[in-house]
DNA sequence: TTTGAATTTTAGGCTCTCGTAACTACCGGA
DNA sequence: TCCGGTAGTTACGAGAGCCTAAAATTCAAA
């Protein structure tokens, strides 16, 4: 009695995984072991035994040596778990004064705690939001999810206005040293200048136009935008 | 490196553990093999094998076959957990609307997920709060409880007005039964009958007298009272 | 004092999840 | 086509935490 059945009891570790080849696959291709393993911080051979488990579960496709897919039931499964992070993320900023770099060190932990129902407890205390502290979209109950494209700043032209929509929640440090510069979603700028060889983009913010932020050309690739307004040239 | 030493990392296991065994201890003598078991739902055999462990841990000292009790160390993390227990129940009855009856559940698997950070910013939402939902006192920061003696309904003399002050949170059904009745803690009665052999008291809620109330001995044994004013005789 | 029921511990085994070491497959040069 | 580096898998083992069955201990009643 291994094979795809209805209403498992998934373990924290379960969990983790389904979540974290989730988020890998959403760059098209396969998840691979190695990017498993460094994203769970486990060894390869850990994952490699999770994912034969997992497979015989139902939970996902593995393809030797070539990488692992969630099937149907997988994909709902780590969506529950993304809701669930990014329910508590948005719940603890709003209501309970964190900062945006600590939540998610504490949501990686109580989504596995949560019940479904203190999930759409804090969901409807806050109105239902959309997004979470750092511009993810909140998959709804029943596992939708907004699909967006973005352009990196790193590859917005000179010129161009554009608007901070999401940051990876992963770098507590790197979450401070971007609200620092006085960035956070829904923040808008326009990009004033860019030095060549992957050098540094220098933006000016719309809400504050004296005040100019130059950002390394890693950290510009992080920070994922929408061209508001295109250059007239 | 096993014996006592300081920043353990407590599983889940031995959280729900220490909290037991602490709430055995409660009434005097040390928790007996069979009463853990009992509480934590396991056969008695794991209780021996986890008490070796917190016993080599420092944790508590077993002597075989007549009980264990916590150490100083062991009485800290159990009280630990009672506050992250009750701060968390009474959170989620204030600020989120959950019933008395239904904290307990979630409350016994997120006590073992949220970090002390997390405690403090509930308790401070909800101004230090010093007694749960169900009257359990909540222990302080550093460990400190208030010892109360109460009464049980069952032996409060007829004549007597009492006050309900404290009810077992581990069966959700009686919490709703308790609660059908318009008892709660802080709600004051007269005892206005008793019948023998161990039968139903029957009281009247200051509150609303016309409403009389009876209450098999069973459950009057576990509701805990202060006797407000005694029957002039 | 003996005995037997109840309690507790020991013995042995299972699952889950992780690790290290050794082996295998893949793939891009030479 | 071969070769070597990288990535992935297999083999093996450890520890936590649970179980059942069997042995040991306690304690009260006969
Ligand atoms: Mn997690
Ligand atoms: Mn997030
Ligand atoms: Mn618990
Ligand atoms: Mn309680």
């Amino acid at each position: 009695m291994s094979g795809p059945s209805k209403g498992q009891v998934l373990t924290r570790s379960i969990e983790d995984y389904l979540k974290a080849i989730y988020e890998l696959e959403q760059d098209g291709s396969p998840a691979q072991t190695s990017a498993i393993a460094g994203a769970l911080d486990v060894a390869p051979p850990s994952v490699s035994g999770m994912v034969k488990r997992l497979s015989e579960a139902g939970l996902l496709q593995h393809v030797p040596y070539r990488g692992v897919q969630l099937t149907e039931e997988g994909r709902k499964a780590a969506l529950r778990m993304v809701r669930r992070h990014r329910v508590v993320e948005t719940y603890l900023t709003t209501k309970l004064g964190y900062d945006w770099d600590s939540v998610h060190e504490e949501a990686e932990r109580l989504e596995h705690a949560v019940s479904d129902e203190l999930i759409e407890r804090m969901a409807m205390a806050l109105g239902s939001p959309r997004y979470d502290p750092h511009g993810a979209p909140i998959p709804s109950r029943d596992g939708a999810i907004e699909q967006q494209s973005f352009v990196a700043l790193a590859d917005v032209p000179v010129g161009d206005v554009a608007e901070l929509r999401m940051v990876s929640d992963k770098d507590a440090e790197r979450l401070r040293f971007i609200g620092s510069l006085g960035l956070k979603p829904g923040v808008s700028f326009e990009v004033l200048a860019r030095q060549p060889f992957r050098g540094p983009t220098t933006i000016g913010l719309t809400a504050a136009p004296s005040k100019e932020q130059v950002i390394g050309h890693e950290l510009a690739e992080s920070l994922l935008c929408v061209v508001v307004e295109r250059e007239v040239g």
